[in-house]
DNA sequence: TATTGTTATACTCTATAACTATA
DNA sequence: TATAGTTATAGAGTATAACAATA
């Protein structure tokens, strides 16, 4: 579990081999998303903004679908997107395919933005994986990607589709 | 990049093949950590509320102690405690060993309830992993083990650790 | 009628700064 | 003086419910 460790106090190498794979993805998880967290704060970015900026970095979607996309409820991302607008790193924009619908966009501001901060926190995670080996290193890379393949499927969501715009909206 | 993907439409599988080492951890990371956040909001439970009890599973810290743990002001740590204190998770105790000090430690109902989720959010990863090869299962927890461990070691922190309480709390 | 988006409201989570009590 | 903890305050993030405009 979350933050759960081993009860007696002998080193952490030999306490390690008793973690589980539960705790062991646990933590691996909150080392990598804290590490993010951390590097998106230095550019006055939380997490939830970062994931915003990442999705739209090739789409133009309407509040719907990034509701669906960041699996937030619709008012949520009012808010979400009002205060990124105000910091000028997202824009609204009328649909011209339907009158009801608001796409969002990236502004250039945040491209900037947000090239930097993915190429610190690349050095962040090759950092993170340096006393891997290569071998170990390709092999995760493999097993995650196989995860995410499989999940997505079984979710019925395709994780890589970026969703085509109307027509009129192109 | 959290949430980037690839802007071509062939299929996940062919796609998945071009998912760097980065973003696989990243949404495997959005994905361990989604999958409990949700779990654990079946009972109640934010993100923040479950790891504040599985810190609290092995140790009774002091706040401030808690603080470090969680790595949150020890401002945030008062709320924290009081409002898992109101729903009865948490007990609030005077240390006789520091005059100033307040340890927190674990209701039985929470003891419950934690260990709930622990057997349900096992099953969640169960689930996820099962597309695996044994070998690659192993593999992984192999590889996030090594992971932690060496970054554990040098940010000069031993993950394992309980600290011990003084004497006279014990 | 159904859908898209916003508003009103309420709660959790978080930090900074100022404070009290104890060491 | 320094440390442990709380309080006051402010802001982000989230959801539910009610609403307006458009389909």
């Amino acid at each position: 579990m979350a933050g759960r460790s081993a009860s007696s106090a002998s080193s952490a190498a030999e306490e390690a081999r008793r973690l589980s794979t539960v705790d062991g993805l646990v933590q691996l998880s909150f080392l990598i998303l804290g590490t993010l967290e951390r590097r998106a704060a230095e550019h006055g970015l939380s997490l939830t903004q970062t994931r915003l900026l990442g999705v739209l970095r090739d789409r133009t979607p309407p509040m719907t679908e990034l509701a669906t996309l960041l699996g937030l409820d619709k008012s949520s991302i009012t808010g979400l997107v009002d205060r990124a607008e105000r910091r000028e790193l997202v824009q609204r924009a009328a649909s011209k395919a339907d009158g009801r619908a608001v796409l969002v966009s990236l502004t250039d501001s945040a491209r900037v933005l947000i090239s930097r901060l993915a190429a610190e926190f690349e050095a962040d995670v090759a950092a993170i994986l340096r006393g891997l080996r290569a071998s170990d290193r390709e092999a995760l890379t493999r097993i995650a990607t196989g995860i995410l393949v499989t999940h997505a499927r079984s979710d019925g969501i395709d994780l890589f589709a970026t969703t085509a715009p109307h027509p009129a909206d192109e």
